[in-house]
RNA sequence: GGCUCCAUGGUCAAGCGGUUAAGACAUCGCCCUUUCACGGCGGUAACAGGGGUUCAAAUCCCCUUGGAGUCACCA
């Protein structure tokens, strides 16, 4: 059996979009399944849609999700180079154009911007396209003609105007499309460069790229790719199109709904492994309907003839959940050292930070949720004396301010600020005056961290506060409540 | 508008002719509990509509409806 090659073929234009990183991922997956190769082609044909640094944002994405791609621009296996642009300075693309234009099925077309632009016609507000082949009855003397006198050109697959094409897709099945709808599309811009369209196809062949995994969006186009491929008599790739990513109003997912690319989603604070685990569930599900997997365990479990072919809204909610159940199993050294940023940025006196990160931990789903958790730690928030008042607990204010004058002397007179020592000694206390424990833990708390949500008990955050801060803090509670009530 | 694709709860989705139509997220309730969370238990909630085919249809076919994609010298 062949080896099995794919590709990720990102053009650097920026940040990379969830749904370009899902397509990497399925290319990886389909090919370290089966312990096939996964290459990295940079599509820069459009010289003025990239952006700098945009390279290092692949790189940098790709190495971040754990996609370590086998060859690339940067590990020339013998396919190389892996950059169209440097590709097309060898002339690998003309070349081949140029022998589809001798089989008849590609021609130069003359046309300039006004006269494309007499051909466009709006329809339900979009405008629309198709060439009428005014070049392809060109003789060739009049080409040649054209050519020596420097004439700007391109060159253009020659589609006919009657029939169907159709190709095979492992997920849709097969798909017929008239060719009056292939409009006869650009191969060699007039820059020299190619189009997508072609490059693609060449380059495919060229590396031996045995599953195209793209989206969804290139379905109806596949055909001209596929006439491409039986032009030049060479083997037509399995083409795997990818269901569509879309936003909660279903529509394409697009930068405006600022989760779009997988740099927005670490910058609200989700972790790789969270994303990548995710979006591997968006259009796949696996024969045993298990959710957590990490990149090893889904390179095992990925089988492409599972995924589905409708489109997937991507679901906040749900990659939140994820990323909380990713926090929840990590390894505790690790997650304290990715939240120790984000405790710094709310707490600036000096405290146990590690206890601090245990309790949030099973308490957020995204790092930035630790700030208004612990901020109280920095200092007591305005709060009303109503907080005081819980009816679960049978607090009051004058309940509140009762326990906490009877309970500053012991606590005073404590020394061993330790959880468990606040603890036994705070219970005790209930039982001798027959409180329940709520009715004393609840003022306490309450006067401690000013908030009603806190990520702990009152006689943890004691323990981290330490005694002096503690009765200060319990202190300006009684006044408080004294003033208040 | 042409063409193409898609259609199971709010969302992700199992299901491949016979199921009480899974599971997860979200939501709601209960339990646990020094609040909240975690955890545990449970509830609400779906085959878009209409025709066929068949003993039997969420599953196959057709139509309708709805949604999406695409129609560039962008990828």
């Amino acid at each position: 059996m062949e080896r099995v090659r794919t590709r990720f073929a990102p053009s650097p234009t920026g940040r990379m979009h969830v749904g370009n990183l899902r397509t990497a991922l399925y290319a990886y997956l389909i090919a370290k399944h089966e312990g096939g190769d996964f290459l990295l082609r940079i599509e820069d044909t459009d010289q003025e849609r990239f952006m700098e640094g945009a390279l290092e944002i692949i790189y940098r994405t790709l190495e971040h999700a754990g996609l370590e791609h086998d060859e690339g621009p940067d590990k020339d296996k013998g396919y190389g180079p892996y950059v169209q642009s440097e590709r097309q300075a060898k002339g690998i693309y003309l070349e081949y154009a140029k022998k589809l234009i001798e089989k008849g099925e590609a021609y130069y077309c003359f046309c300039d911007k006004e006269r494309l632009e007499s051909l466009k016609q709006v329809v339900a507000g979009k405008e629309i396209a198709i060439y009428d082949k005014h070049c392809l009855h060109l003789s060739k003397e009049e080409v040649q003609q054209k050519l020596d006198a420097g004439v700007p050109y391109v060159i253009r697959q020659n589609v006919p105007n009657e029939g169907t094409t159709k190709f095979e897709d492992e997920i849709y099945g097969t798909i017929e499309v008239p060719n009056a709808e292939l409009d006869d599309m650009i191969l060699i811009k007039s820059d020299g460069f190619p189009t997508y369209n072609f490059a693609n196809v060449v380059d495919d062949h060229l590396m031996e790229i045995t599953h195209v995994v793209r989206g969804n969006e290139y379905l109806s186009s596949a055909p001209k790719y596929n006439r491409l491929y039986n032009a030049f008599g060479w083997k037509v790739p399995v083409y795997v199109h990818c269901p569509l990513i879309t936003d909660e109003e279903h529509k394409k997912l697009s930068k405006r709904s600022g989760h779009s690319s997988y740099e927005d989603l670490l910058d609200q604070g989700f972790l790789p492994e969270a994303i990548v685990n995710y979006v591997a569930l968006l259009g796949w599900c696996p024969a045993d309907n298990r959710e957590i997997f990490t990149l090893k365990e889904l390179v095992e479990a990925f089988d492409y003839h599972h995924m589905s072919k409708s489109p997937a809204v991507f679901d906040m909610n749900k990659l939140r959940w994820m990323n909380g159940e990713y926090m929840k199993a990590m390894d505790p050294d690790k997650f304290y050292e990715l939240a120790l940023p984000y405790i710094r940025k709310t707490i600036t006196r000096e405290l146990d930070f590690r206890k601090i990160a245990e309790m949030v931990r099973t308490r957020i789903e995204v790092f930035p949720d630790i700030a208004e958790l612990i901020d109280f730690f920095e200092a007591v928030p305005e709060y009303d004396v109503s907080m005081y008042t819980h009816k679960k607990m049978k607090t009051t204010g004058e309940s509140s301010l009762q326990v906490l004058r009877e309970v500053l002397p012991l606590l005073e007179k404590q020394e061993d600020y330790s959880n468990d020592a606040l603890y036994e000694l705070l219970v005790n206390f209930a039982k001798e005056h027959e409180y329940k424990n709520g009715y004393v833990m609840w003022p306490i708390r309450t006067a401690a961290s000013g908030k009603q949500m806190t990520p702990a008990g009152a006689t943890e955050i004691m323990e981290i506060l330490g005694k002096e801060e503690t009765l200060s803090r319990l202190r300006a509670a009684i006044e408080k409540l004294e003033n208040e009530n």
